[in-house]
DNA sequence: GGGGGAAGGATTC
DNA sequence: TCACGGAATCCTTCCCCC
């Protein structure tokens, strides 16, 4: 071992202590570790390692990382002393402005439950809690107990390397269904100081107690009053202390309470750290498992703050400004969360270890880093983290991956593939959830990992929509990779680029902004509408330019965009249910009108032939197709968002009511009724055929868009199949596919209409809708059931015209 | 040349 | 035992379009 260090050492020309030996060396960063043998466990770990084909990558990851290094000093080298004062002077204010924004006034909790697998594994298997105990698979750990974490046996870590570093290791294997039962019963609890906690996983979570604390000034004792385990009568009787914790963890300090009551009784007091405290010994009641938790005016510092006296211990960071600082400032910043072994390397390179270092290199880090990490950096060396616990972030992706013995077959790996698609299809239905881009991870038998991603036109959700682009970029992998076979250890799938709750939301709530215009302050909407609508105008107009027969369009724009911008206005909406264009109606009127045009196809349609709705005109297809259908409220000739207020401000939150504007290659209305627009890749288009108060409307589509049931390039011809609509079930007395498909739109919007309906009925009681409505044919749930059914008749539909149109 | 999006890799827990 | 995960997000780079 030491040879191999001495090698590595010349090669590297680094110190002892660093290089390989530190990036290979056991993460120590974790509660139970202190004080262990460091350089005998990591000399075990170092051959046990040596000579594998992971070992040769972190080799590889490392001389990566050693290059970045270097480009840094020498980017370092080159900074002038004129740089470095401007970026002082920048960090200044800079510090100064985040100063300005520190907010100590939210007591923000951090609670983490004590090596929570390996916990619930000792209370229920008694006999395991003296021993060390690993609990994973015989290929890697979960985690470890605390006796384990003494043998340098930690989280992630491999188990023939455990059980090197402790042959008496006991491996257990995971029970997710007993730590989810446990987790439940421990976020019941974090329920009741704060109802809008937010879980990280099943051990953990951040809480918001600022409301608690302040209630709990008032409440009397007796609600602050917890009794020792009434389940286990030997223990009533029982001082409060370690004796209950079942000795998990030696030497742990306890959450003895400050007043213990006669009879089990123990009162708590009513400042923050007593409620916390409060909160573990009815955790530790509740699931004979300890937790530990951190105080703070931040999430930041109450993650940093749990670590601190784990296990089964809190700490508290006064919400003072210097008490902050003080805490801070000798703060390791592997500790910070978000500064993993890459990041701290870098930094130990610049002489940075504590976070006061970090403070004090500002203007070098502002200089070499890029501005989100240096932003990043600053924040922590200042104590400032978030102070507002998100509940409402969207997920942004979804994905699925395995690791095997080594894969070479083809046909295996699209069998595997496909396995994946199909598990991947079942996560994001569960979750409602679709996407556009398909990424494909590949780590092959050297565990380099490759992703490859494609983005797609429509968004996809299922096994086979999935796998057809999944199967072409591992395909295009194994392709490259050939004549020599791909070998593979792990093989992914992922979805992202989801369309958003705001545009899924976007049709619902432009609609319901119909009812709701008057509440909305005119300053918000010149606030929020204005520039996106004044851009969307000048491209649309720079589009018509481009598109008319005078000079080159970018010597007409400026002027183009002048003279319209200034323009008289010459006003008129779009009713987004009936679409018929609504001349010279105040907002007060074309309300109203939609008011009415809603109830009547509200009230009517639903218990009526849809077919015979006399909805007609315009509409957006999206690329989201069938999903998302959207109204198109029209503001023509007019550049301002003024006449919005109310109306459009809303629909201006979600620009994709106007995509159409925007998008070239969408069809956009203008005040002389129908146009053509052409896309700049008009191969790949399929004319569209709309028709409006008897005109003939054409506009272009890409064919991968949302023309599911309507691609046709010049409608159908005699002899086509009956159409009959896959929401109503009614065969529909035409042939013309564009008819048609408005029909089916119709059908889809009523849905939407249902569900605004309801809610507008919720918030404007005087609105007569429907209480009972349905669609012909069909029951509310079948409507509700309608999806797959759904797909399958759209699937088919889809055949049978790209049949006629071959 | 800049903005924005897509792709791929890096990083973290 | 026979041999280093899974999931998600962030960051950087590249490329296209205006």
């Amino acid at each position: 071992v030491r040879g191999v260090f001495n090698v590595l050492k010349s090669m590297e020309g680094e110190d002892e202590g660093d290089g390989l030996f530190s990036w290979m060396a056991l993460n120590d960063n974790k509660a139970g570790m202190e004080g262990i043998n460091r350089e005998k466990i990591n000399k075990i770990i170092l051959e046990a390692s040596k000579g594998s084909k992971f070992y040769e990558n972190e080799l590889k990851k490392e001389q990566q990382v050693n290059q970045r290094i270097e480009k840094m000093m020498l980017q370092k080298a080159q900074i002038t002393e004129q740089q470095f004062r401007k970026a002082e002077g920048q960090v200044e204010k800079l510090t100064a402005d985040l100063e300005r924004g520190r907010d100590l006034g939210r007591v923000v909790v951090h609670v983490d439950m004590d090596a929570f697998y390996a916990a619930v594994e000792m209370r229920d298997c008694p006999e395991l809690k003296d021993k060390p105990l690993g609990v994973g698979s015989w290929r890697l750990l979960s985690t470890s107990n605390y006796h384990a974490r003494k043998f340098g046996v930690r989280a992630a870590m491999p188990t023939f390397i455990a059980k090197k570093l402790c042959p008496n290791l006991i491996i257990v294997p995971l029970n997710f269904d007993k730590y989810r039962a446990t987790s439940a019963e421990v976020r019941e609890i974090f329920a009741e100081y704060d109802p809008n906690f937010l879980p990280m996983s099943l051990d953990e979570a951040y809480l918001d107690i600022t409301d608690h604390v302040m209630h709990r000034q008032s409440w009397p004792e007796s609600m602050r009053t917890y009794y020792l385990h009434s389940g286990c009568s030997e223990l009533k009787e029982i001082k409060y202390d370690a004796d209950l914790s079942l000795d998990l963890f030696e030497d742990s300090p306890s959450a003895s309470p400050s007043v213990s009551g006669p009879a089990g009784a123990v009162v708590f007091g009513t400042c923050a750290e007593e409620a916390v405290r409060e909160m573990r010994f009815r955790i530790e009641q509740k699931t004979m498992l300890t937790a530990s938790a951190g105080i703070a005016p931040n999430m930041m510092l109450a993650k940093v703050c749990s670590d601190k006296n784990k296990p089964n211990g809190q700490y508290r960071i006064p919400a003072e400004r210097q008490a902050v600082m003080d805490f801070v400032k000798n703060l390791p910043i592997r500790k910070v969360p978000g500064i993993g072994k890459v990041t701290e390397k870098m930094l130990s390179a610049l002489g940075i270890k504590t976070c006061a270092e970090l403070h004090q290199k500002g203007a070098l880090l502002s200089l070499l880093f890029s501005e989100t990490s240096f932003h990043h950096f600053l924040q922590i060396s200042l104590g400032l983290g978030s102070t507002h616990i998100n509940r409402d972030g969207e997920r942004k992706s979804m994905s699925t991956e395995r690791t095997f013995a080594e894969m070479s077959s083809v046909e295996e790996q699209f069998r595997l593939c496909r396995e994946l698609c199909g598990d991947l299809a079942n996560d994001l239905q569960k979750e409602g959830l679709k996407g556009r881009t398909v990424t494909v991870k590949l780590k092959n038998v050297n565990f380099e990992v490759k992703t490859r991603a494609l983005t797609l036109s429509s968004v996809v959700s299922t096994e086979e929509e999935i796998f057809a682009a999944a199967k072409d970029l591992l395909k295009a992998e194994i392709d490259h990779m050939s004549p020599q076979p791909l070998k593979l250890r792990l093989m992914g799938v992922r979805v992202s680029g989801f369309v958003s709750g705001d545009e899924k939301k976007s049709l619902q709530k432009s609609i319901i902004s119909f009812f709701q215009s008057g509440r909305l302050e005119s300053g918000e909407t010149s606030q929020h509408s204005g520039s996106f609508f004044q851009k969307a105008h000048v491209r649309r107009l720079r589009l018509q330019a481009e598109q008319q027969e005078s000079p080159g369009p970018s010597d007409q724009a400026p002027a183009v965009e002048h003279a319209l911008l200034n323009a008289p206005r010459k006003e008129y909406f779009t009713c987004p249910v009936c679409f018929q264009k609504q001349e010279g109606m105040d907002l007060g009127k074309f309300n109203q009108h939609v008011d009415e045009c809603l109830t009547s196809v509200y009230t009517a349609s639903w218990e009526q032939d849809v077919s015979s709705c006399p909805a007609q005109g315009d509409y957006i297809r999206t690329e989201e197709g069938l999903h998302h259908r959207q109204l198109q409220v029209t503001n023509v000739d007019v550049t301002e968002p003024k006449i919005g207020n109310g109306i459009l401000h809303t629909s201006m939150g979600h620009s994709s009511i106007f995509a159409a504007h925007t998008m070239p290659g969408l069809m956009s209305q203008t005040s002389e009724g129908c146009e053509e627009k052409t896309s700049r890749n008009s191969s790949d288009l399929h004319k569209v055929h709309y028709c409006d108060g008897g005109h003939q409307r054409t506009s272009s589509s890409d064919s991968k868009f949302g023309g599911v049931y309507s691609v046709e390039p010049e409608g159908p011809g005699p002899g086509c199949p009956a159409l009959i609509c896959p929401i109503c079930n009614v065969q529909q007395d035409t042939s013309d596919l564009a008819i048609f498909n408005r029909h089916v739109d119709i059908c889809l919007n009523q849905g939407v209409l249902q569900e605004i309906g309801q809610e507008v009925v919720s918030h404007t009681p005087g609105i007569p809708f429907s209480a009972g409505v349905k669609c012909q044919g069909l029951s509310r749930g079948a409507v509700k059931r309608i999806p797959s059914v759904f797909i399958f008749i759209l699937l088919f539909i889809i055949v049978i015209v790209y049949q006629l149109n071959a």
